[in-house]
DNA sequence: GGTTACCTTTGGATCGTTCCAATTCCACCT
DNA sequence: AGGTGGAATTGGAACGATCCAAAGGTAACC
């Protein structure tokens, strides 16, 4: 062989136990500090775990106890900020619970979702969360991990028929909620007109925002045309492109109730090139309150999710499902909060 | 127990056995894709597997193969998009070798670290991956993960003495050469006094940057008083604040390379409060080309890194070394490329 | 019929840990 | 001397897979 290192091969628990002329269960016994060990056979133990630079192997204790220490996440898109700030929110709550997360991304690819669903099973994790790729389905989802394995959906529900027999636990945004007091906090600046911008009909969170909005303008007696609500893949480019479909019906919209940050964002693009200036001429407001909102200018009025937060919740229920398998499903909705800053003003006129 | 649903086992290479009057062995085979065993059988054998709803128990396996078929990946920042999308390509492409991803963050906390590293190392992952959290000691990296562990280092070199045994491979940006692209091409606009601004002299990767900046200069035989650098926190309200400073001197610049592009918008921000117009009055760069880059106005010359190909770089990288324990130590470079747009303007003058 | 060869299949040991029942040791009591 | 009890330790069988040498079966050949 070319080289001089030592091929060490690794230390066990056989190893320290020779050493110290005891046995593997003593030594054992010492490592999870049961109290059942002399107080200097396990300081004798414990040096010559240090000296030889004993690693514990935890796969071969999982297998022994039928346990596990290490739990899924498997995100449709990493690369967004959100999900990000999500994954380190679990990644952070569970490393405290001496668990280790386990990653996988799907890049919105049910087929790759199927793929990396099933390699991640066969690591055993004690429980997995997942947020949806778009148009993934249900029964496949359980057929790849298994009807038994503890599950939390974040974010969206799979589509298909829902499964009969299965029980998954759900953590959604309350974007309802969020559409809702967007809109009030528009109509209580004075505006009237007030559109609703971006985002596709079949997504549900879109859907569920969109609804949100319907709500606070009726509840307002405000009219709502289907005129006022524009549709628009949720990018800051597309957004900037269909800004002018806005003033082109007779609502002349004072304001608009954007479908998320990057639509929000996009579309005070498209004002400025329109000649509007966002927060003066035209009030925005966005959705999920993403580290530019606060840095653009005009500041971005919007709905602060704490993804983050959330992340740390995530990781709580899962950890409450596998304590407790057979408890009943829990459909937990987070609420959202109002974040007012430069980019909602009142209308020019009052 | 409050529930009808059977507690089903886990399903084991012994109970398809079992169901099927053949040996463990033979089913392993027949996992394993074997062509020792009959057509016959293995047909059956599969059908059973799949009726029974077999997983695959990949930490058993690999405990008796003494193999892994996971790598670490630990970050110092994952909801900074620059690492979320590092590790989003790092994800891509273990998965396709069939690894799966270990996930930890530590939050630029080296206490943190140390705690996850050896959590992780625990679960005997085949290597890991480790952007070092500021401030990190070579020393306790290495004793939290044994000197054996194959390790690969992202974006910096921890500190500390350097120890002597020890070997791990780097991959690092082109920092120097970016901040060389980037000044060249403001030299060959015809700019003539070009700043340097922003970032901590402190930081490895600003030293660089400017030290690339440095070298184009004196190759172009032009003036680089320590007046025309300026230093400051690398956040874009940080860098809007200190734009004045950039023309308090009597060097009056009409271009300023920018440490990174927050630094780089938050200049242009402030630009506009000096009552100049970026990208015609004034010529500026950034380097990273974060999502908004393309999308500021004007848009922002700058040095892209492409983070999601150095991650699947770095996985690439650490399967290699896996490969060749005792191959030579890599120090990789990642080259940067410069990505000209409307913010680099020729001097008005000229 | 016996030898050879090949294709399949198999039992048992093994990976590094934990569990469990059993054992050893020793002091103390009657 | 024998019995009791508690503290400390231990051997061996698991966990669910893989490896390996060996064995069973069948067909072909001399």
């Amino acid at each position: 062989m070319p080289h001089n290192t030592p091929i060490r091969r690794k230390i066990t628990l056989n190893d320290i136990a020779a050493s110290c002329d005891v046995s593997r269960a003593t030594v054992s016994l010492v490592l999870r500090g049961s109290p059942l060990v002399n107080k200097n056979t396990r300081a004798r133990i414990e040096e010559e775990l240090r000296r030889q630079g004993y690693v514990y192997n935890r796969a071969a204790a999982n297998l022994r106890r039928r346990t596990s220490s290490s739990i899924a996440l498997v995100l449709n898109d990493l690369g967004n900020p959100f999900f990000a700030e999500f994954a380190a929110g679990v990644d952070e709550a569970l490393g405290k619970a001496e668990f280790v997360t386990l990653l996988g991304s799907t890049g919105e690819s049910s087929t790759r979702q199927q793929t990396v669903l099933g390699s991640l099973a066969e690591h055993g994790p004690g429980g997995i969360i997942l947020s949806p790729a778009e148009g993934s389905d249900a029964e496949e989802v359980l057929s790849a991990i298994g009807a038994q394995m503890p599950l939390l959906l974040f974010n969206r529900e799979p589509g298909g028929p829902r499964p009969a027999s299965s029980h998954w636990d759900l953590l959604a945004l309350d974007n309802q909620n969020g559409g809702r007091l967007a809109t009030e906090h528009l109509i209580a600046l004075g505006h009237r007109s007030i559109a609703f911008f971006g985002g596709h009909a079949d997504s549900s969170s879109c859907r569920q925002r969109r609804s949100g909005y319907l709500e606070a303008m009726r509840a307002a007696g405000l009219d709502v045309t289907p005129e006022l609500q524009l549709e628009c893949i949720p990018t800051r480019t597309e957004a900037a492109h269909r800004s002018a479909a806005l003033f082109e019906g007779d609502h002349r919209p004072t304001a608009a109730v954007c479908y998320n940050d990057a639509v929000a964002l996009g579309l005070m693009l498209g004002l400025r090139q329109l000649g509007r200036l966002p927060g003066r001429d035209f009030a925005v407001t966005g959705f999920d309150d993403i580290a530019e909102a606060s840095l653009a200018l005009p500041s971005l009025t919007t709905l602060s999710t704490d993804p983050r937060a959330r992340g740390r919740q995530a990781a709580g229920m899962i950890l409450q499902r596998m304590a407790d398998p057979f408890a009943p499903a829990t459909h937990t909705v987070a609420p959202v909060q109002l974040v007012v800053r430069a980019s909602s003003c009142p209308p020019l006129s009052s």
